[in-house]
DNA sequence: GCCCAGGGAATCG
DNA sequence: CGATTCCATGGG
């Protein structure tokens, strides 16, 4: 991968394994508007930031080089070596179909409370909905930043009670955002130490927060925390599995997780992203 | 164990 | 068209 600077704009060239509507389109992250084909919007880490891929360049603006070194190459993980985790998983024949349905998936390194209090919101939910209840909630208790809203910080989130949430379409997971920002700013859950934490010992702590489940959990370790050995396990994912490894039947998501991570280990995640990604687009194992 | 919570999209009849 | 289903979690 390669990336020159001009006139406040990034250029990205000599890249693999990356393509914005995959990565943006598979569920990992809901703050991002489709402007044109292939160029999206994204309000991420304090930032409003444009990204168009053309054939064998991304362009990221505005944005320098000393933004794109210190958020955007973390927050798109592109030091990881994509080809080589594809190459590993697939001796998989069901997950080689599935990445090369979508070769272009990454995990993104998202910001941990965001990301924590969205997939509090997405639980029982659906895309659409969370993306507007995560904008409302920005444009309620957020700063803005030029034509968008950030994602409000802890403080700015502890100002919100039950009423303004359910205005906001929070609904039932009101008082689980308000559990979170109030745990959190006490201390009692500690984000920024999390990702030093075992998967284990960061989804305990975690789910000590009302509202917050193993699937909830997961997703904040996976988009979040650095944790790639768990893999979350919604309807869709758990259709797939048992479609393709436990012959259509009905299988505990506990068993479904340790299929996963003794097949696919550290990159168990990884593997998880190009399978939603891959039976949402194909409905396979959709109910009829 | 079972139902409900708030809500709109998706799917059904 | 209206009716039903879907979705992840906790509480009664």
């Amino acid at each position: 991968m390669k990336y020159t600077e001009k006139d406040e704009k990034i250029i990205m060239t000599e890249f693999d394994s990356f393509d914005i509507e995959e990565i943006l389109e598979c569920g990992q992250c809901f703050r991002f508007n489709k402007l044109g084909n292939k160029e999206y919007v994204i309000i991420a880490m304090k930032k409003v930031l444009h990204i168009t891929q053309e054939e064998d360049k991304v362009i990221f603006y505005p944005c320098g080089k000393n933004e794109f070194e210190k958020i955007w190459i973390n927050y798109f993980d592109l030091e990881r070596d994509y080809m080589k985790i594809k190459a590993a998983l697939s001796s998989d024949n069901v997950v080689k179909n599935a990445i090369e349905y979508a070769q272009g998936i990454r995990i993104l390194n998202q910001e941990p409370w965001e990301c924590l209090i969205s997939f509090i919101i997405s639980q029982n939910n659906r895309i659409p909905m969370i993306k507007q209840v995560i904008k409302n909630i920005s444009e309620m208790f957020g700063e803005k930043s030029g034509d968008y809203f950030l994602f409000p910080d802890i403080d700015e989130l502890k100002k919100a009670d039950t009423d303004s949430l359910m205005s906001c379409k929070a609904g039932f997971r009101a008082k689980y955002i308000m559990d979170a920002a109030d745990k959190i700013s006490k201390g009692q859950v500690d984000l920024s130490r999390a990702s030093a934490l075992t998967a284990e010992q960061a989804r305990e702590e975690l789910m000590s927060i009302k509202g917050v489940g193993p699937k909830v959990a997961d997703c904040t370790l996976l988009f979040s925390l650095g944790k790639s050995e768990v893999f979350p396990t919604d309807v869709w994912v758990k259709r797939v599995m048992e479609y393709f490894y436990f012959g259509g039947k009905d299988t505990p998501i506990k068993e479904i997780h340790k299929y996963a991570y003794e097949n696919w280990g550290n990159y168990a995640g990884f593997a998880q992203q190009y399978l939603f990604y891959y039976a949402r687009s194909l409905k396979i194992g959709a109910k009829k």
